[in-house]
DNA sequence: TGACGTTCCGAAAGCGTTTTCGGTTGACGC
DNA sequence: GCGTCAACCGAAAACGCTTTCGGAACGTCA
């Protein structure tokens, strides 16, 4: 392959300085155009490509960005990581930005990241997702003025960047389609309320019993971890109250598989005797037995957003209170919402 | 924050020059171990972190591996791309190595990234998945000398790094398994051939059925895309044969559960009347009616060791034909297979 | 005591860009 | 024909580190 084309090559072969040319390639006003398109031109006979390394130490910049993996513990919520980091690789690539991942093990190795970026500004900006309700890393980053945006909100993130779903208007619909049914004991499997957004979600469930006229039931009000078998020990729970509900609503499809299994398991069908409504909108749930009725996330392209908004961020075109975006959640219906079954009533009595 | 420590300044605090305080922090061997001990003092101190870019563009090595997502098509593959990511950032990161994600969009992407790569030498080195079975990238990555393993293997990969499962071994023993369990007419849903897992699986089947004294039936080998829907389809067009199969091979889980569809719309049920059995062993099929019986891959720490043989591999510490790992799969017996419905024959005649 | 090694460190030349600061042209107006 | 002003471009100093090379200082051995 020989020697790599460096700048000095392509102004020794025009006569030029390395300066103009460097100048002339990133576009500077003082350059003739018609040197610019000579400089092009040979540039890109070539194949020139700038070194990143030099570039980066000469300009400070580092046209990179960074994005903290959620911590490895749920499962399926992993389907979802694939397509984001993959939003943000190629929205960052169509300016030529990088993309690098971190997996931070635990908050310690996550806050010793954050220092040294704040140090060493080999990142220009962060992306973080999975947040909780009480998040320190939005106080920390904006302390080590680190510009970031986050998947998901926070209690204190009215001065950062954020996109997120409407949680909360979600589940209130959610809850509303179950009342609207006919469904009057309405239950809600919920995340640990660590999670912010399993805390707003459970706010929407509440509200949507309000504004249905329907009590909130505490006994209702299941908490579990996100997975299979969380969804299914708490609708094992539900399943023994006195009065069992008819509807639930859950806080990610994956609970509400495992919901599905507890009822399968009572010797009952779900949406016949329980309804049950999961949230996520992924795929697998159309082909489950019965189809499971959910909620679609508008969420496909979040990594393209994410990137853009950041690297407005990073620029300074934008100021984080300026890029916060919220998505609404639609319905699908499939089979697992249906009318109450008459008459039918399980109790322990 | 002030100013970031530089080599500088600790050089001055210790009237040492810069270069020696390099080296010291380097551990080279010219440098007392006193002289190291105090350097490294005064850097922890100062909290001394090295700015990467400078260090990269000097030493001309970059410590930075890049993967290269899959082509976006496929869907709950992506389930299993979140722990792969995962499993490198962290093997890098323990070494100080940076992980960055590139996201072609088409094959022409990904080439040019190749073609840069290879000119800038910005990464310095690669992992790969999803491989065909006549995959260019092994030739063009080999010709280009760009180090890389693959995570699958392809045609002609004798002198190169990959790690793989042996797909051909799990489906003669998932066609063993059926089989053993009477089972005399055994299809097998195959993926596009395009993939070199693929083509290995449908082997396997092949294998399996002669290994157990059965002849290999052309109309029993289907092929289809790897989502729900194509093994739906492919189950219909199984359902119309003459002598329909009681067996199923599929060539993932996915597939599987799109067959179980199909078998159901049939008015039969998965388990009974067609046993099927799937490949991935996610965890989400033990949560299916019926649970579904699949092959589990051992592969979930694939990230860490195509991270450490990548690193090997550049570092010269290995030669490709040396960084070579082959898996085996095991069987996971859920619900799906039993032994066939005595007198049961579907028919059309 | 001189030759010869070792051990340890400093000087200096990069690495390939960016960016500031002048300086040289030529045009233009008076 | 002189000053003025744009329009363009070159020189040179960073950016912060690595790495080679040489040399001082010290000991060892004949």
């Amino acid at each position: 392959m020989g020697e790599p084309t460096r700048l000095r090559v392509i102004a020794e072969r025009l006569n030029l300085s390395e300066s103009t040319v460097s100048r002339a390639l990133n576009d500077y006003q003082d350059i003739s155009s018609r040197t610019k398109q000579l400089v092009r031109d040979v540039a890109d006979e070539l194949g020139y490509e700038p070194n990143m390394h030099a570039r980066r130490l000469a300009s400070g910049k580092s046209d990179t960005i960074g994005y903290v993996m959620p911590a490895q513990d749920g499962q399926l919520t992993e389907t979802f990581l694939g397509e984001l980091i993959a939003g943000l690789a190629t929205a960052l690539a169509g300016r030529s930005w990088d993309l690098t991942v971190l997996a931070p093990n635990n908050v310690e190795e996550e806050m010793a990241i954050f220092q040294k970026i704040a140090r060493t500004r080999h990142l220009s900006g962060l992306v973080i997702s999975r947040t909780y309700s009480d998040d320190p890393r939005f106080r920390i980053l904006r302390e080590l003025d680190i510009p970031f945006v986050s998947h998901g909100r926070s209690n204190d993130c009215v001065d950062t960047a954020w996109i997120d779903v409407d949680n909360e208007g979600a589940f209130a619909e959610m809850t509303a389609h179950l009342a609207s049914l006919g469904h009057r004991r309405i239950a809600h499997i919920g995340g640990p309320s660590l999670y912010n957004f399993a805390r707003q979600r459970a706010n929407g469930w509440r509200r949507g019993l309000t504004e249905a006229g329907l009590a909130v039931t505490p006994e209702y009000a299941e908490t579990t971890e996100l997975s299979f078998e969380g969804g299914r020990a708490a609708m094992q729970r539900l399943l023994v109250l006195d009065d069992v509900p008819t509807g639930v609503c859950c806080v990610s499809d994956v609970v509400a598989i495992g919901a599905m299994q507890a009822i399968r398991e009572a010797g009952l069908r779900p949406g016949r005797e329980i309804s049950i409504i999961g949230y996520d909108g992924l795929d697998l749930g159309a082909w489950l037995d019965p189809p499971l009725t959910t909620m679609r996330q508008p969420l496909q392209s979040a990594g393209r957003m994410l990137a853009d908004m950041l690297i407005k961020l990073v620029e300074g075109e934008k100021q984080p209170c300026d890029s916060q975006e919220l998505f609404r959640a639609s319905l699908v219906r499939r089979g697992t919402a249906n009318p109450p079954v008459e008459g039918w009533s399980m109790s322990r009595r």
